[in-house]
DNA sequence: CGCCAGGTGCTGA
DNA sequence: TCAGCACATGGC
């Protein structure tokens, strides 16, 4: 058992908020599988409570994990552009962009695209009882998200067996680039955004969305903006860009949002699924959005865009 | 049962 | 560039 400080954390809102899908809660702990290890984790305060299954889960390994080391305060203020963004900001303190594996934030968004969020978490907890180790941590046990070579290993029918549809030759694929080491996933940390966008883009079933997703929560490329159908709604509920392509909102969200576009979207994404879910008529219709404040000029903006 | 889900790839204008 | 379409699966 050991402690570690955490300020200007939610641990629960964090990891509730849809970026990773394999932490359970139980009694009051939150487990999560870590590189080759288990770990479960508890906030009393500003102070995170853990204990780990393998001794490379050290309080430095989870702090770089949940990102604490950035200054949160400051990256807010940074995206804090309008009102609506506002809202999501106060409403959910704490709340981070973790460090994930790359590797399974890769795996795992591919399998994510066209899909819900229940069935992508029953898919992965499929392939890591399929593929990954056994670990077990004071009466709690399951599987390391797998690595690599046991996926580019599987056959195409064994993995459409788990439920993944057509994206089992997709996830094959990928985790066969990374073998032959076409696709090298630890370059990809130092070069800029745009290059690890292009690199991932280049595995098949990875397109802007996930590739997105992947340099985001897999790489810490921060201007990256995730467009999905809720981030869709996002910008029709709010700005009235109902006739925008994902490639525009895009365009507009980095303009406006900037090199910390990646924590506004996570913001902007957990408050809409959070209304939604929660109390499904706060919400206007479409045709009846709701712009509560526009300090930037918008229509300037997207003409810019043209 | 029909609709939806943290989309992508392909095709034709 | 952009619209339109097929694509597996299962939860609700």
């Amino acid at each position: 058992m050991f402690e570690l400080a955490c300020k200007d954390f939610s641990l629960g809102t964090t990891l509730e908020s849809g970026q990773a899908f394999r932490w359970i809660e139980r009694e009051g702990w939150f487990y999560g599988f870590l590189g080759p290890g288990l770990v479960k984790v508890q906030q009393q305060g500003d102070r995170l409570r853990c204990a780990a299954s393998h001794p490379a889960l050290t309080p430095a390994y989870l702090g770089r994990y949940f990102a604490l080391d950035l200054d949160l305060p400051h990256i807010l203020t940074l995206i804090n552009v309008d009102m609506q963004i506002h809202q999501a900001l106060v409403r959910y303190p704490g709340l981070r962009v973790m460090r994930q594996d790359g590797w399974e934030t890769l795996a795992s968004f591919i399998c994510a695209s066209f899909n819900n969020i229940k069935r992508i978490e029953s898919l992965i907890e499929r392939l890591a009882q399929a593929y990954g180790e056994p670990v077990a941590l004071e009466g709690f046990g399951g599987f390391t998200f797998p690595q690599p070579a046991r996926v580019a290993a599987a056959s195409e029918k064994a993995l459409r067996s788990l439920g993944l549809g057509y994206r089992a030759p997709y996830l094959k694929a990928t985790a066969q680039r990374i073998v032959a080491g076409t696709l090298r996933l630890e370059h990809l940390s130092q070069v800029d955004y745009a290059t690890a966008k292009k690199a991932l883009m280049g595995c098949e079933g990875v397109g802007d969305k996930v590739a997105d997703c992947v340099a985001l929560f897999g790489f810490e490329k921060y201007e990256a903006f995730p467009i999905d159908v809720w981030m869709e709604r996002v910008m029709r509920y709010y700005f009235r860009h109902r006739k925008m392509t994902r490639g525009r909102l895009h365009a507009y969200a980095q303009q406006r949002y900037g090199a910390w576009a990646g924590y506004a979207q996570q913001y902007l994404y957990h408050d809409i699924r959070q209304r939604r879910t929660s109390a499904p008529y706060a919400l206007p219709r479409p045709d009846q959005a709701v712009l509560i404040e526009e300090p930037h000029p918008v229509r300037a903006l997207m003409r810019a865009e043209a």
